[in-house]
DNA sequence: AGCACGATCTGA
DNA sequence: CAGATCGTGCTA
């Protein structure tokens, strides 16, 4: 399936979020092809945006957000995990999108060896699915585009009649309006 | 140099 | 609902 290039990210973040949903998550670890299909995505849209990370400006944290798309936004966080963002837009312009779950389509007994219990649960929460998918901060600035260690393909066209757009997770702290903004994109399972 | 807190998850 | 657990950025 063909891979997601640069141009694919160089466009509106909430765009971007949308057309994420139905994509191809992959991330080869010791030979294993591990793969998910992407079914809940937010979007992070810039400096005005006062619950993205860059809205303070550039730190050393997030400087991989300022430069050009495609490219993983990777970082800890609550001590304890890392989260998986795509950039967006241009070189200058700091947005990404958060992947926030995956439905597991390959190297699933891989998948449930690194994740700590047993059990068929979903990869979903952003951090589990770093977790199931061995993603941590050495892959902070990885570009997307060129094919190895961790890109995204097509996979499937979600219908808008299968999205749900919410409000974000876990950002009580943001100014009301971007609160309450309907940035999370779900898809509906049937 | 110190400190408060977070785009979370788990288990009680 | 509390606890785990620590990098980051703000204040001094």
């Amino acid at each position: 399936m063909p891979i997601l290039h640069r141009e694919f990210y160089d466009r509106d973040t909430l765009q971007v979020a949308r057309a994420l949903l139905g994509g191809k998550l992959v991330r080869p670890v010791n030979g294993v092809e591990l793969s998910g299909m992407i079914v809940e995505t937010e979007a992070y849209c810039g400096k005005s945006d006062s619950a993205c990370h860059a809205h303070r400006g550039e730190t050393p944290r997030n400087a991989v957000m300022f430069g050009p798309p495609a490219h993983a936004y990777i970082y800890f966080t609550y001590g304890m995990h890392y989260l998986l963002n795509l950039v967006t837009e241009k070189e200058g312009n700091p947005c990404a999108v958060l992947i926030r779950a995956v439905l597991p389509l390959a190297g699933i007994a891989e998948m449930e060896a690194r994740r700590k219990k047993k059990g068929a649960e979903l990869t979903n929460g952003p951090a589990k699915l770093c977790q199931a998918f061995g993603i941590d901060k050495s892959l902070n600035g990885w570009d997307l585009a060129c094919g190895q260690e961790l890109w995204l393909e097509d996979y499937e066209i979600i219908p808008p009649k299968r999205i749900t757009a919410t409000p974000r997770i876990g950002i009580d702290y943001a100014k009301k309006e971007h609160r309450e903004a309907l940035w999370r994109f779900v898809v509906k399972s049937r």
